[in-house]
DNA sequence: ATTATTATGTTGTATTTGCAACTAAAATAT
DNA sequence: ATATTTTAGTTGCAAATACAACATAATAAT
């Protein structure tokens, strides 16, 4: 059987290094547009959801959410049910930023998926998400505490 | 055309944070695994390769390897027809803790892969070094200091 | 109703990461 | 032969990351 672990290991990394070089234009910091895109497209998303869904630890996650919001890209309202949550939205000056993430993030899509057929483009995409899928439970699994046996 | 950057962000992230809290039992700390498996793989690679097939910032490099060097894991000898390079090979210590690596790897590898026939498996592999090559470029090109235009 | 457990979030601390700037050897150009 | 550029590696600093431990609200169990 084939390693994926190496090449989705080194694709990330090499996407996220150019990023974020790309993104101290619009004074994001390393790892800040992780959570301002998925802020923009999940407004009202609470911390740990956000955290589960980027796959980093939630303290990382809260202190780049501190972060964002002492500069302005973020807000935190609290909920009028649930006095523990603290919902989180973008701020117009977030939004104003997501555009130019959008766009950086597509031209590095189209220059990773060069030279791959529409079909094949497809093809990796599902792939993709079958692997999420399957990699996540672990995820939650491992660091919850739990060991795996193998 | 469909987003893969996220998925391999997020399969990355956790396959990554999985093998750290994992190989806390074999000494190694937050990201050491990786470049001990390339020194394993690669004796007598140096500094500037390793980061370079790791696709990590050399100063990273440097210090895993001088931690990995101080932890007794590897070693590095100086080259007789040049006196600028050092070279890094595993040590017996090493050499001992890269089978638990490996074995680590391929059962998540095989966890990734559930449920993906074997002609999936194998067109998925394919296709991410393809991806590999394609973003290569452009991470030596920004790390170098020059501007994308998009 | 009270207790136990889970969910959500925070801070303390140690470590990793990477950009800037630097040294020096090697390779290339003049 | 000398000067210039590139290659290889290092250190100073600032920031991100995550584990541990904690606090408290919400939910579930008794």
């Amino acid at each position: 059987m084939g390693d994926i672990l190496r090449p989705i290991g080194i694709i990330a990394r090499a996407l996220d290094s150019i990023s974020n070089i790309e993104f101290k234009e619009v004074d994001l910091t390393r790892g800040q547009y992780l959570y301002l895109v998925r802020i923009c497209e999940n407004p009202g998303i609470i911390l740990e959801q956000l955290a589960s869904l980027i796959k980093v630890d939630k303290t990382t996650a809260a202190r780049a959410v501190q972060k964002l919001e002492k500069n302005g890209m973020i807000e935190r309202r609290s909920d009028v049910t649930n006095k523990k949550i603290r919902l989180i939205f973008p701020t117009d000056k977030g939004r104003e930023v997501y555009p130019f993430i959008i766009r950086e993030n597509e031209y590095s899509n189209l220059v990773a998926l060069k030279g791959l057929s529409e079909e094949e483009q497809k093809q990796l995409g599902d792939l993709l998400l079958k692997v999420e899928l399957n990699i996540s439970d672990d995820w939650e699994y491992v660091k919850a505490g739990h060991k795996r046996n193998y």
